[in-house]
DNA sequence: GATGAATGAGTATTCATTCAT
DNA sequence: CATGAATGAATACTCATTCAT
């Protein structure tokens, strides 16, 4: 029964962290950010309302360390060490590996997707402006030199190459939409819907595939 | 000095209703049903706090007002004497016309989706039930006679039919379900984008009737 | 169809004014004063909010007009001449009539008992004090020269001259307190009981009149 | 420095309630339970308004509280052990206990008056249904095995024992009442009256004594 | 680090009363 | 005389946040 170590204090303190994100993000999915209450979340985490001030020191920070936290994810998802370009070949690994990426997200998309509709949020997120992270409304803007504004502007410039391949009237920002809305509405109904039918889902994969690739 | 005549009254009432229901919808929609308070909608509608309740007896009762009536505007969007049966020339129009509603309907979709990710509405969305609506979650619930599931019945046979056009290996119901991803996806961007791109916003929708017609 | 002469237009009045108060008195006294409406009365009566306060200015004075018209009613029940002197002959009606106008005031009462608790009621009821009644407490105070005031010294009188006919030992006060305290539990119950049965209605009564005649 | 014990935070808690209780009783009894706010009980106890519903989750549920506080006090009033017997020599003492008991808790006498005239509350008074205690009306209803219906089972055999003492004549049952009824006009008495003069109150009680023992 | 008692500003809701017609 | 729309002050209740231990 030793004293415990910094180091050790340190990962009690983070596991505890973690474990409350869990719980938060998980209710705040499910039951609506303002329909969960701080009290709710410390007693399915087993801790104190105090403690849980200990650890973020609001109800708006501790939603946005969980999507701060669930961003890093999603960014560790795909290659980091990406140079952004993508092949035709990585092409159809990206397109999975989001989809695999969605379904086991899926309490952090429909958290996103509460909150999208709001005003400021929807505001900032169309805005582009860079610097750090430090309101809701942040994170969702597609500053410059973040991972979802990389993101999208390999998902462009894929689009944009393919038009050489294509016949004289081809359209790529009109493809890219088409491909994005596609994405865009799976997603959702992946999302929303509690289970998902594995045939099927693997069916729409692949024709997506077949059809932007 | 005479008194106010019964017609007179209900105009009146009617008119009232009317305002708060647009004023409340807006605010719902863009700040969030939760952060809305029933002090700002009187304040923005121009009345006291007391004659809301005079008109809804709570702020629920209110949102599912709301909701009744959009989906009753809706309904009327379509042709109301409809069969039930979507001919090819129809589903161009229909098509059009979905995406005309939307626009026009952008503040009632915002609000939809805020609270589609919601267990309790999920749920009961998925779940099929009929009987009068008095609930939030039944407005959601695809009760077997309602709108919404003639819409969705109406186009499932759509590409049922559609099978007997197409070569072997057509497979009507995922064609059914890409369609719907499409839409769904176009659809949301539509209602969280604060403006619209017209000229995409034409090509997108001729694009979608030639792939799927 | 000759316009209404002002006494068919006073008579219209005083009879909506019976009615309202009427409803009203039944409403206060089986669901509370407090859990009563202005609105819910207006509804019963069959007439409108204005039109309630056209008749009674308030609430508070609606009450009051109750109570005072229920204790004239009261009044008149027993001999409105009479001289304040209760023979033994009289004692035995005295008695029958008081329980038969408590059975037909029965909403009265609950009403009253209801009220009785309050401090301020009860304070004042307790002190005597003369002079025009204008509120609720005013009511129920034993003023001198008021109908409470005349029939509880009628009953004293009529227990101190017992004292004559009794043995040595007799004490008239406390023969006066048992009586009282009977007639005050039996009415107790009759008003708070649904049903009476009539039948130990009837032996009760008699044998109250021959413990204390 | 270090944290309180749960035993502390019992000791707290239950200090706590017991003061809001005492508070809210003397106030619903003087008062009447609408015309007393929960600011007012705060108030009075020195608390905030929020500390209140951390210890009561609404206004009814404290009335609640405070009556099945109140009925479980006067249980203990009475031997707890009781067989349920009342000898000749006990009858004495438990009328004597009654009215200590009444005079001690008077407060919630007055309380339980004020209630008592009420529709609802009545209806259920008079039924008979056991179970769980969680409503006003079930504190009233005579359920089989709780401590009022002991208490009037235990008086009615013991009037129903007399029987065999008595002449051929004699109707138990409406001795019973009228015990009851002079029992119960007392108990109205002493409960609205501010003072009572101890003189004639424990002559009433001889009496009483004499007249049913 | 840990607890839950305590606070207070905010929010939905009620209802007697007034007012324009 | 008659209506019910309109008001506003009051009231119950919520919940993020702070604090003493």
């Amino acid at each position: 029964m030793s004293p415990r170590t910094p180091k050790q204090f340190k990962e009690i303190r983070e596991e505890k962290m973690t474990l409350i994100m869990d719980v938060a993000l998980q209710h705040f999915a499910n039951e609506g950010y303002h329909n969960t209450t701080i009290t709710q979340i410390a007693k399915l985490a087993g801790i104190s309302k105090g403690l849980m001030y200990n650890y973020f020191e609001s109800k708006e920070v501790l939603l946005l360390e969980i999507i701060n936290r669930s961003i890093n994810e999603i960014s560790r998802y795909f290659d980091p060490d990406h140079d952004g370009y993508l092949s035709e070949d990585e092409f159809e690994l990206f397109v999975r590996k989001l989809f695999l990426m969605i379904r086991e997200k899926i309490s952090f998309w429909r958290l996103f997707y509460q909150l999208l509709m709001q005003k400021e949020v929807r505001g900032q997120f169309l805005k582009s402006n860079a610097g750090p992270v430090d309101t809701v409304q942040q994170i969702y803007s597609g500053s410059g030199n973040d991972f979802l504004s990389i993101l999208s502007k390999m998902i462009s410039e894929y689009f944009m190459r393919k038009k050489d391949k294509k016949s004289a009237g081809y359209d790529p920002v009109l493809d890219l939409n088409m491909f994005i809305y596609t994405m865009e509405g799976f997603a959702m109904v992946t999302v929303y819907m509690d289970d998902v039918d594995d045939n099927y889902y693997e069916k729409t994969i692949n024709r997506i595939i077949e059809l932007y690739k």
